[in-house]
DNA sequence: ATCACGACCTGGAGGC
DNA sequence: TGCCTCCAGGTCGTGA
């Protein structure tokens, strides 16, 4: 579900949490992502009585930092959310972390499919946790610049495609994403990253950059289950230009939008302005 | 080392 | 109605 302009949604409205106090922590007892257990016994600990302090975000990662030395670490994976809720709402299916606030309200992590994560991190050391060591730069930071993407694109000969859902060159780019910013860049997703310019690397960089900050200033894309913190939908998905529209015209040329498998993930582009 | 594939898990949509 | 198949926004382990 969540790419970066849907995680960075939900970090902007869990903004009502900061100073609260987690009181209590619930477990379902399910298992999350790769059959792992969730570390109960270790969120207690690090955030049983503390107050949240801030929420971060490292490409598709959450950290909710709280006093002390930890922070929790969340991931939505394919269907997770997290909400924060008033007193009294009911659960939904699937919620398998809560955490109770002191002043009734819940922040809860609901995921069907339990694809997501929820750990706990050390503050200032938070890439030795292996998840957070192999992320690349943050394409809403400075951190991402095209003459280091280039240079990344030529040593490897994979499609761009790959290469932009790989979460150490570009963290937070995903599915939806990769296919919209290769349009806008009017390169092919089946094109090798060998063969890329430096113009294209510049031009791939700035649509990278454009695609998730217009989806962010529309609160990201709901296509099926991604809410923010407040259960709100984002709007981003009536201004995607492929993603999903197969057969419809391209909106620069007209050509009908086709849609292939790269990866074995669906993968959208317009056959006539997207250069192979 | 790099790459492509399948697996993980549940639910919704569509076909029959 | 019910049953079947396919598909889904992510990541990781496997084997070539």
């Amino acid at each position: 579900m969540p790419e970066l302009p849907e995680v960075e949604t939900v970090r902007r409205t869990l903004a009502p949490a900061l100073g609260a106090t987690i009181a209590t922590v619930w477990h379902s007892g399910k298992p999350l992502r790769l059959n792992r257990a969730v570390p109960v016994a270790a969120i207690r600990r690090a955030a049983g009585g503390r107050a949240i302090t801030g929420v971060r975000r490292l490409g598709k990662y959450l950290l909710v930092d709280v006093d002390g030395p930890r922070s929790l670490l969340v991931h939505l994976g394919m269907s997770g959310r997290f909400r924060l809720c008033a007193p009294g709402t009911a659960r939904a299916p699937h919620t398998h972390v809560v955490l109770r606030l002191a002043d009734g309200r819940e922040l809860r992590f609901s995921d069907p499919r339990r694809f997501g994560q929820f750990d706990v991190v050390t503050r200032g050391d938070e890439r030795a946790h292996p998840s957070l060591a192999v992320l690349g730069p943050d394409p809403l930071e400075e951190g991402l610049d095209a003459a280091t993407l280039h240079a990344q694109a030529r040593r490897r000969k994979v499609t761009l495609k790959s290469f932009l859902l790989d979460q150490a060159v570009i963290a937070g780019v995903g599915n939806i994403y990769a296919s919209e910013a290769l349009w806008l860049a009017r390169l092919r997703p089946s094109r090798r990253t060998g063969r890329l310019t430096e113009a294209e690397a510049r031009l791939l960089t700035r649509s990278v950059r454009q695609v998730l900050e217009h989806a962010l200033e529309h609160g990201g894309t709901s296509l099926k289950d991604f809410v923010d913190a407040d259960g709100r939908e984002g709007e981003n998905a009536e201004y995607l230009r492929v993603y999903g529209r197969e057969g419809e015209p391209c909106s620069r040329c007209r050509t009908a939008i086709r849609r292939t498998l790269i990866q074995g993930r669906a993968t959208y582009f317009c056959p006539t302005c997207q250069l192979p």
